[in-house]
DNA sequence: TGACAAATAGCACGACCGTTCGTATTCTGA
DNA sequence: TCAGAATACGAACGGTCGTGCTATTTGTCA
C-alpha cells in the first residue's frame, strides 16, 4: 500500500538509468530530483541517505541483471543450451533492458573495488551470486556429458567473465563493430576446449 | 629549464596515484593541492582547467604502462618468450610501478567509455596503441614459427585483453587469493591452442 | 467527510567544486 | 646584485554537493 512504493521505484528506474549513463559517482540528489521532477528534499526522504540510494539502485541493477539474463535462459534446456543462453544474453542484457549505456555492475566494480564499505559488500555478493549462478549452469552441462568430467568448471566462469569485460570494453570505448563477433568466436572457443570429443 | 616542470612532475605524480585509488572523477583540484602541499590556485596554474590535468595525469599513467610493461619486455627475445614477459609484466604492471591500488587506465576506460570529449579520445588512443604493441609482439611469435601461421593475431589480442580484466576483477574487487593462478591459466591456454604443435 | 498519516516541498547550512584575479614570493640570467 | 620573469599564494565568485528542519500538500481509512 501506499504510493511511495510507486515513486520509489520511479527513482529507482531514473537511477539505473543515470548509473547506465555515468557511473555509480554520477549518483546524485540533485541530479535524480531534476531527472525525476522531485524536490531535492522529496527525493531525499525516500533514502534517508545518499549510500542507501546507491545501495538501493546497485541492488535494483542486480535484480534487474537476473531477470534480464538469468531468467530467461531458464527456458533453454539444461545444459549447453542454457550456457549459450546464459552468455547470449548477458552480452545484451543492457540494451534488453533499457540501460541504453553501459553495465552498472561493471562500472560500480571499479568504482567501489578499493573503497571498503556496505556498497562495495553488497557489488562482492552480487558478482559472487554472478559466479555462482554461472558454475551451476555449467556444472549442469558437465552432468549431461556435454562437457567434460575433468573440467576447472570455476576457471571457464573466470574466463567466461573476462570475455564479457572485454566485449564491453570494444563494444563501448572503442567501438569497435567486430566486439560482438570477437565475443562469441572467443566464448565457442572456449567451451570447445571444453567439450568431451576432444 | 625551470623548476616549473619539476612541480608539475610531482602534481602528475601524485595525480596518478590518486586516479589509482579512487579514479579520474577524484582528481580534483582540492584534493591534489592538499596532496601535493600547493595551494589550489597555485596548482591550477600549472594546467589551465581541470580537463587538461585529467588528461596530462592520463597521458602521464599511459607513457608509466609502456615503461613499465613493454619497455622491460623487450630484454626478453623476440616471439614467445616477449609474449609471456608482457603478460606478467602486465598483470603486476601497478604494483612494480608504485600504483598500489588499481589500474588508472582500466578505471579511466570504464568513465569515460560514455563520456565524448578529449579525455575518451586520448584513451582510446592509448588502448590503440597497447592493442598495436601487443599484437606486434604476437606477429613476431608467428614469424618465428612459435604460433600458429593461420592465427587471427587480433583475437588473440582480444582475448588476452579480457583475461586481464578478469584478474583485475578478481584480484581488486573479489580479493580472491586465486586470481593469478586463474589468470595464468587462462593466458597459457591461450597460448597452447595458438601454438602449431596442436 | 473529517482526522490522521504519508509524502513532498521549501529553505538554509556548511563544505567543496572549478575558476578568476590581484598580489606576493622565488627563481634566473645579465 | 638587481631587474624581470616565472611561480605560488589568498581571497572571492557562483555552483552543486549532502543533509537537516519546518511547512504544506496529498493520500488513506474510519
Amino acid at each position: 500500500m501506499g504510493k511511495g512504493e510507486d515513486t520509489r521505484s520511479l527513482i529507482l528506474e531514473a537511477a539505473l538509468a543515470q548509473a547506465s549513463e555515468a557511473g555509480f559517482e554520477s549518483l546524485t540528489i540533485g541530479t535524480l530530483a531534476t531527472r525525476t521532477g522531485l524536490s531535492k528534499s522529496g527525493l531525499f526522504a525516500h533514502f534517508g541517505s545518499r549510500e542507501e540510494l546507491q545501495i538501493a539502485a546497485l541492488d535494483a541493477a542486480a535484480e534487474l541483471f537476473v531477470d534480464t539474463v538469468f531468467a530467461p535462459a531458464l527456458k533453454a534446456e539444461r545444459g549447453l543450451p542454457r550456457v549459450r543462453s546464459i552468455f547470449a544474453h548477458w552480452m545484451q542484457w543492457t540494451r534488453d533492458s533499457g540501460l541504453a549505456h553501459g553495465c552498472p555492475l561493471h562500472a560500480a566494480a571499479i568504482e567501489f573495488d578499493d573503497k571498503p564499505g556496505p556498497i562495495r559488500e553488497h557489488l562482492v555478493a552480487h558478482f559472487n551470486r554472478l559466479q555462482h549462478n554461472l558454475e551451476r549452469a555449467l556444472t549442469q552441462a558437465v552432468e549431461a556429458g556435454q562437457l567434460r568430467g575433468d573440467l576447472d568448471i570455476s576457471q571457464i566462469a573466470f574466463e567466461a567473465l573476462g570475455i564479457v569485460f572485454a566485449y564491453y570494453h570494444a563494444a563501448r570505448l572503442l567501438q569497435r563493430p567486430d566486439a560482438t563477433t570477437r565475443a562469441q568466436a572467443a566464448f565457442d572457443r572456449l567451451l570447445a576446449a571444453a567439450s568431451p570429443a576432444a
